[in-house]
DNA sequence: CGGGTCCTTGACAGATTTCAAGACGTGTGG
DNA sequence: CCACACGTCTTGAAATCTGTCAAGGACCCG
């Protein structure tokens, strides 16, 4: 029941040499500074170290998790492959997604504050993800102011992001959160090089609905409108945009399409 | 309409020495380095400067604007007095209140990253507030180290204030965002050394509405039927918390308390 | 004393959740 | 290869919550 009670069952991942079967654990594989920073997106002149810097990677399998509710905040992750959801448990068990990160994506800016992870994050798929550590990108930011930029616009970022979901939750209905979230979702495709237009969902109805605010009846029952609507197609997890445009400015659907009529027409 | 559409009639506040009836401006007052880490929270060991260092302040009057949207971010600003609200809109026209900053809050946070506001905060009474220079920052923070990880601690936790919204607004309904909201609000009147058992909101049932994604009604019923139940006292603005911890669980309000019973009872 | 903003309250329509049942899909073990 | 079990997804109907519209009252400022 308490937070605190599963945090002696659980092992760091990856600190054991002699990991458990279903454990994640770092791989011998690594990612050099340059290669992070582009990873992630941080466009800088080059990187002014003096002697090469190497990353760890951890590799987590489908439904194992990459850090746990509690755990002490020391590193970073930035997600090199694979998918996750990142949930949020408060104090009375409730448990919310927060987010779903992929390629480029960085976890754990929460636990900066609170040195400890206030989430957990979950493999969606297999993930490569690269470890890192706090006190090291504390003395690569003393090394290069650019980098220290860079952290703070990455923070920002991500308060601009919250800010929008909080008035999306906040202005938009159900329908309209999930066809922005379809939306949303084809553009981070689109950005990493793949299909923005046919792709593939990694998470339940009922995560996407934790994530929007809503039940995953109103997610199935929405994407069943939509593509009766012919905005989308949908074939279980796999989604066809048809018309992004609409879908992005849509702020309900007419009673009348796509949901079944009242019976009697009165 | 656009955006950028009013950046070119508003004054930048502050930088003209003949400032229009309205308009906020500079005051001669300032504020000490050690001063506005004291304001902020920031538990740090002293100051390592070499140089003495002063912020200026920013006075507003009510209805005033310490910033607007579009306006290049050059600075954050430190509550020192009164009350504000933070706004943001979005392209379409939508406007969210997204949080009111009182004494100790420091405001622009999301302007670090595309280096315009994205928002506007508006005083919801006579404030002064502490401007700190962007770039003053920067340089601040090369020198002091632990001032940097303060910032960093500072985003984070912003993060994580954002994140809890998010939950709330996703998993509570219209009724318990306003009893939590009376509880959040109560306890930093309480932090900052005021009562926080009776205490005098700010801001318009509109506002709260907007902050807590509803409407002015259901806040206006909600503080009704609370105050029926004995939770509370509300005269107007004046809030009196009578049970505090019955406020910060409470999930839904039964039917028959506090609302009108629907006519006739079945 | 006006005029305006803010607040309360009622009645109704509409959106969303809840509860319930069944279909679909996938992976496992026989 | 099939059957089974499980998790997932869809769909329906009813209950509930919340928004909308409307009207009146309270309050404040000039």
């Amino acid at each position: 029941m308490s937070v605190l009670a599963m945090s002696a069952m659980d092992k760091f991942p990856g600190t054991s040499s002699r990991a458990a079967p279903a454990a994640p654990g770092l791989s011998k594989r690594t990612t050099s500074y340059p290669e992070l920073l582009a990873l992630l997106g941080f466009q800088m002149t080059a990187s002014p170290l003096s002697e090469p810097m190497e990353f760890q990677h951890l590799r987590l399998r489908r439904g194992q998790k990459a850090f746990r509710l509690g755990q002490p905040f020391e590193s970073m992750l930035a997600v090199r492959s694979g998918f996750l959801k990142v949930v949020s448990i408060d104090t009375s068990g409730e448990e919310k997604v927060q987010c779903f990160p992929m390629k480029g994506d960085l976890l754990g800016a929460d636990g900066f504050h609170s040195r400890k992870h206030v989430s957990e994050a979950i493999a969606l798929s297999d993930c490569e993800l690269v470890v890192v550590p706090f006190l090291r990108l504390r003395e690569l930011s003393r090394a290069c102011p650019e980098l220290e930029m860079a952290i703070y616009g990455f923070l920002s970022r991500e308060i601009c992001r919250e800010r929008k979901m909080t008035t999306m939750l906040a202005k938009l209905g159900a329908e309209a959160r999930v066809a922005r979230f379809l939306v949303a979702t084809a553009r981070r495709y689109a950005a990493l090089g793949y299909s923005g237009q046919a792709f593939e969902l990694r998470m339940t109805r009922q995560d996407i609905g934790s994530y929007l605010g809503t039940t995953l009846e109103t997610v199935s029952r929405t994407l069943t409108a939509l593509e009766k609507l012919e905005y989308i197609s949908v074939d279980n997890r796999l989604i066809v945009i048809h018309q992004p445009d609409t879908l992005a400015a849509l702020r309900r659907i007419p009673p009348s399409l796509g949901r079944p009529p009242p019976a009697a027409a009165k």
